[in-house]
DNA sequence: GTACAGATTGAG
DNA sequence: TCAATCTGTACT
């Protein structure tokens, strides 16, 4: 079972699509490929209230309006000069909330990806060590927007109507005691009531690949 | 025209 | 633990 998701999936209170989109897929087409890879860990900003947000005290900038597009659109941006951050904006338009993408598992659907991790997994021994070498190419916004090959020209991207980029959900079902829920990552300018709020879903599995 | 952020990464 | 790294952004 393969299965667009549409609008209505993202145009949900945040947090509730924050938490389901674990384990949903997203698929990236590049050229006659297919990239794909499960989210596995999300954040969710909920702008003007949340002090981490960018779109804070309903702030409206070139860089950040892609937020307040109702849900299903991508806000992409660069940060430390070099890295792309995926977010999915969620609710309704006018609303600046969003979720960031923070870790997904690749899918070693294509032959070519198969081969190359199959090399670079040649000298380890265990299956553990190989599930760990696969998600150090994905286990961080950053990493994960490398590897999608994802720049500023997704910036405000429709996933409902995209060719090149979109989520299905896959018939896999996350059951809330699967979920962990913490505080977000590098957000404590925010400070503590913001900083503390566990607004942060992993899938408990990948845990120790995660960010701590 | 320019100071500076920055929701990171990877090396040590 | 901490420094590298750099350009887009948001101001003057």
């Amino acid at each position: 079972m393969k299965k667009r998701l549409f609008r209505n999936f993202y145009t949900r209170p945040t947090l509730e699509v924050a938490k389901d989109l674990l384990g949903k897929y997203i698929i990236r087409k590049v050229g006659n490929r297919k990239l794909v890879g499960k989210i596995i860990e999300t954040e969710a900003y909920i702008g003007p209230k949340d002090k981490a947000s960018h779109a804070f005290g309903g702030k409206i900038t070139p860089r950040n309006k892609a937020e307040y597009l109702k849900g299903g659109h991508i806000y992409i941006y660069l940060v430390y000069g070099m890295y792309w951050q995926m977010n999915i904006s969620t609710y309704k338009s006018g609303k600046p909330e969003c979720v960031l993408i923070r870790a997904i598992e690749p899918v070693l659907n294509d032959y070519k990806i198969k081969n190359q991790i199959s090399k670079m997994n040649k000298f380890l021994a265990s299956e553990s060590k190989n599930t760990n070498q696969k998600l150090k190419l994905t286990n961080g916004p950053g990493k994960l927007c490398r590897w999608l090959k994802l720049n500023k020209s997704f910036y405000g991207e429709d996933l409902t109507k995209s060719k090149r980029i979109w989520l299905e959900d896959r018939g896999e079902k996350i059951s809330p005691s699967q979920i962990l829920a913490t505080a977000r990552i590098g957000i404590d300018y925010a400070g503590p009531y913001w900083s503390k709020r566990k607004w942060r879903f992993l899938i408990k599995d990948f845990k120790k690949y995660l960010a701590k």
